[in-house]
DNA sequence: TAGATTGTTAATCGATTAACAATC
DNA sequence: TAGATTGTTAATCGATTAACAATC
């Protein structure tokens, strides 16, 4: 049975919480724990769990350690991923400095930008090249990955290129859906939409909501 | 009747799509074409704008522009937000330069960061401040909203102090859930997490899906 | 009027929660 | 063994989709 889209989108996060918790030397946790920690029902920490083969015991509950190395492997940080960037602006130059992402394995090789004042320089010790050099870039260096940090406008033309010189996967940060074939991996990152998010939530904030518990 | 959470999050989308087919002078769009363009069911567009009170009308459709002007409104875009950004690092510098957000009403007035050598210099024309003076800058300025773009294990006692002087809103760029009262709004943006899903989809493409939709 | 399309109710689907037998 | 806690089935809940009468 495959993974529903929900439980997909809380992998990460029980990653995140089981890694605190390993730091902590905490080597063993209940569902009805975990669950308390990451604010959801035991029943759900069991079920997700339970359905990408999770590893738990009757009366002990779940190695922390295994489980964070068995989810690790099923988001695929057990290995090494390739990234270019494209756009050496704001966006780009935000992620190419982001140290965490290297130590779960994804590695910035190269930034792409059109702006030939820019072509040769660095980003946080990442050279910026040409867009025409994408191409060869790609091939001899085995990049899986690419990030999209450039206007709407320009996206989806850059993004049919990078996939005809064989990008697989395609972070976007530019603010429109792009048409890409289901072979292709797809998640964005829509800022706007997220601020949006919080200023319906701080205008309708008194309507349903007054009670005191933390969120 | 209240807007469910699926529908909140889906505002800003309809918002980016109107925004779009106005500009290029569609003054009309039924559920079928809308929910064409935007990968949905019409009966989920029908449903959606009906759940916030909508304005279509039978046998022609929905106005764009009026549509727009009513989602932008209860999203709060008919109004100005006053932001402050904590952390002058590399996302803090991303999104002070992001142009689009003043566009959509959010102002961002001030940085604030630990780092005595910033203080006094500027990023994108938006001044650094030491975190000192956030009490009655928030005072002075109303501002409502204030971004979180520090280290997780600074972030929560950080977001209890934005509080405290008054902070009603917080989007937080930090890896980690804070714990905030319930009368805060709140909305995270997990870069990593984000970055994982996308992993995984990587490694798990071939799994279910071989057609060749678009997605 | 006829055709198109909404508003809205009903049906379906999927995800979350509850319950409890299995078992460490 | 007794207690704790999982794995798993069943019940519930909410969101999506389908259907169709209302109406522009």
């Amino acid at each position: 049975m495959s993974i529903s889209d929900a439980v997909i989108h809380r992998l990460p996060v029980y990653y995140r919480y089981l890694k605190d918790m390993e730091k902590d030397g905490i080597v063993q946790i209940s569902s009805h724990e975990l669950g308390r920690r990451m604010n959801i029902t035991p029943s759900q920490v069991r079920q997700d769990i339970n359905s990408f083969g999770g590893i738990g015991r009757q009366g002990y509950g779940y190695p922390v350690h295994e489980l964070l190395i068995h989810i690790g492997k099923i988001l695929g940080l057990d290995r090494n991923h390739n990234i270019i960037i494209i756009g050496a602006g704001n966006i780009g130059g935000a992620l190419v400095g982001h140290k965490s992402f290297e130590s779960n394995g994804f590695k910035t090789h190269a930034i792409f930008d059109n702006d030939p004042k820019l072509h040769g320089k660095e980003l946080s010790g990442i050279p910026i090249y040409p867009m025409d050099d994408i191409k060869n870039f790609i091939k001899k260096n085995k990049v899986e990955i690419a990030v999209l940090a450039i206007p709407a406008e320009a996206a989806q033309k850059i993004a049919d290129m990078l996939i005809k010189y064989g990008i697989k996967a395609i972070w976007n940060f530019a603010s429109l859906d792009l048409k890409l074939p289901s072979s292709i991996a797809y998640q964005s990152v829509h800022l706007s939409e997220s601020l949006q998010t919080l200023s319906f939530k701080l205008l309708h904030m008194n309507e349903n909501n007054e009670s005191n518990e933390k969120h």
